[in-house]
DNA sequence: AAGAAAAATTAAGCTGGTTTAAGAAAGTTA
DNA sequence: TAACTTTCTTAAACCAGCTTAATTTTTCTT
């Protein structure tokens, strides 16, 4: 079943049953995407979080000049939306697109609300997904101040060396807030 | 009573009995700190989690260089600590410090998880917090990439005037990444 | 109120990383 | 497999923001 994923992952998180997991995962849509499909566009108002079982997103935005920046990728097992916006149901800061050919599960505001009121064991488990997530931005944010740009780039291969072959090199870049001609010279080195 | 900015803080998320907001105050211990006072230590196991009623504290790291970077402040309602150190009771990446004299409220991460165990509403108001903090921490991210040092000075002084005035200056640098030397230079322009 | 320490300013020289522009390589589609 | 499109590389000129260092101003301590 393709929501098994979900259920799997929850269940790192918590004591549950069977019963109950069938019914959570009912609050959730399954999609299937192409690469460089979106799901989010900026300026829209913001109504779904995803959660990704195989495959990968980003979220991303336009600046000043006209380039898009990577905010954030979404692999397997990670929930993906603008979370501002979402929880304030306003418009998106940011587009959410597929990367690959992915498989999604989506939930709407109202839904996730529902879930939660219904199923509170689930306050749990995403307060443990965001108590992390935060932790982790922090820590970005310590990164970004620390470290140059070709700094970065090394650190980042070093720790994860399968995704920086998976994801095509201009989007790795905006990623790590470097030019695709900066890191080119990083690489020749 | 000096536990009453966290009950006040907790009634804003939450509906919840006076009763169990005072069993659950009861976790908590109080302490009062004068400025420049060392809460957590970098290298330390990071086993508080902080609560400010009154002042300000940041967390910080010390570069590469040997310069201290702000990472955060947290002001009145604000939690603070190193919150991937505290959830896995490793050591702590960020010095915590006060910037103001301050009274603030801890809990251990034992407290903390039997809290959460015996008020399972609390895991609702913490989810809320994360998820808003969460947020928050990728939209800085954004501005990071999207601003220059000088756009990011502005901006942050025209959505918070009064906490420009509030901290020292150097700290201020510190926290929007750049040098003091440049932060004058754009001042006075 | 004096002296010491901490914070802020000023200015000149320097550099990590961007911009621009053009060509090479790799993917995609028919 | 040819034509087209997307991605990656190379190189030179350029600049936002840093470094250094000296001076001034403000804050702290007694």
């Amino acid at each position: 079943m393709t929501k098994s994923a979900l259920t799997k992952h929850i269940k790192t998180y918590l004591v549950i049953s069977e019963e109950e997991l069938t019914q959570i995962a009912s609050f959730f849509d399954y999609h299937s995407y192409r690469k460089k499909e979106t799901l989010i566009l900026a300026e829209k108002r913001c109504d779904q979080l995803f959660f990704v079982i195989e495959g990968c997103l980003q979220s991303y935005f336009i600046d000043n000049l006209g380039n898009p920046k990577t905010i954030q990728f979404a692999i397997e097992n990670w929930w993906l939306t603008d979370f501002l916006a979402f929880q304030n149901q306003k418009r998106s800061n940011f587009n959410i697109e597929t990367v690959e050919n992915s498989e999604v599960l989506s939930i709407s505001f109202s839904k996730y609300n529902e879930l939660l009121t219904k199923f509170p064991v689930m306050e749990k488990y995403f307060r443990e997904i965001y108590q992390t997530a935060y932790g982790s931005a922090l820590m970005r944010l310590k990164h970004v101040n620390t470290f140059s740009k070709e700094e970065m780039f090394l650190k980042f291969r070093d720790s994860y060396p399968e995704f920086v072959q998976r994801v095509p090199q201009y989007l790795l870049a905006s990623f790590l807030g470097l030019t695709p001609e900066y890191l080119s010279e990083i690489k020749r080195k």
